[in-house]
DNA sequence: GATAAATTTTGAACGACGTTCAAAAAAATC
DNA sequence: GATTTTTTTGAACGTCGTTCAAAATTTATC
């Protein structure tokens, strides 16, 4: 029994994760608490503290599962050889799907704010850059010429012009769209940015 | 002395909110306490709660305010008879100051989710409405044929959109941008929606 | 202006929270 | 199976928003 150890750490790791993670789902980050979790999880209280510097670390991994479901929605092979265009419409299609359907776990991930004694540690920002470099690839094919630092920055304003839509109408700061309606304005959006960005190339 | 009631609360009531509203510029809303609040507005620290009830509400006069000044940067007589791309390129770039120049207080306008026992109260709400007007007003040279409906919608989609891309910058999500790369993003994107918008006209 | 009634202001106290850590339980070692 | 080491526990702590009985102040009445 070598790494019977470490494996009940990790055991007990997976399922405060689990558990925080099915919270948030049902009930948004704002009403998470540790004492639930580790009700959930089967354990003490303090045993959270003993895999977790504190509750913000656990909901990075939380939030870095939800960056790999993401990423599992995003990368489906379904439009693979689509015009670029077609392809950035898929993505940004797919993005809204994800924050509707799991709403709770996406607004998570933009509502999270570690405090300044433990920010957001680099191997979980490194997480997020597959959505630029999804985003990247058909930018490429639609202005082969720029410059690949461009391009990255130009994927991010994609990202951000998308994600912001999004967000304006599933946070319901302002009147709520059908989604049907919501989901033609983001098509829409990306077209004409898909077609800007051809016509200057 | 007929009035003099009601004037000591609306006195102590200005100072909460100009103590709140400088702690949260200082410190952010997440470093906002009321025993801060009201050591600095020079109360005790029930009197917070004999003026507002709870300290949500306080941050939406907080927000109330920045608001308020939002619009004042952004309806300036500035561009009055540019053309219409021109006039959303400046309300974007007035945006992006605004959020640059009071960070934190722009931040408090997304950050703050009320608790569902008392949800952000209808006044406040269309307080966010004039960006929607402010917006529309140019879109409507740009396409003059367009529904007054889908025109707002449109609206809250550029809105969105610049918003995204603004807050994916300032929220340091991802890495950081120099604000002159930023500004010229932001600029572009509105022009190439702006275009997209007069193509289909 | 003295006294009583009404109102406003106060801050100690409460419950909920994240976090800590001495002690108990369990496991490993001999 | 006794002893040492490790792990788990949950009571206790400090901080927070919020409450509310009591103190302080203002108003009313004579």
């Amino acid at each position: 029994m070598a790494g019977r150890r470490e494996e009940k750490r990790e055991d007990l790791k997976a399922r405060l994760i689990e558990a925080a993670r099915e919270r948030i789902a049902r009930d948004g980050l704002a009403n998470l608490r540790a004492r639930d979790i580790t009700q959930d999880a089967g354990c003490a209280l303090g045993g959270l503290y003993t895999v977790f510097s504190d509750l913000a670390e656990l909901v990075i991994h939380v939030n870095s599962a939800t960056l790999k479901a993401l990423e599992a929605r995003l990368t489906l092979p379904e439009a693979k050889d689509r015009p670029p265009t077609d392809r950035l419409r898929n993505l940004a299609q797919g993005y809204l799907s994800f924050a509707v359907e799991h709403r709770n776990l996406w607004k998570a991930l933009f509502e999270h704010f570690p405090p300044e004694s433990s920010p957001t540690p680099q191997w979980h920002l490194n997480e997020h850059l597959f959505l630029m470099d999804v985003i990247a690839e058909p930018l490429a094919e639609l202005q082969p010429d720029m410059p690949p630092e461009d391009r990255a920055i130009r994927a991010r304003t994609l990202f951000g012009a998308v994600h912001g839509v999004v967000s304006i109408s599933l946070e319901g700061r302002f009147v709520g769209l059908p989604l049907e309606r919501l989901a033609r304005e983001v098509d829409e959006l990306v077209q004409t940015i898909a077609a800007g960005a051809e016509r200057r190339r």
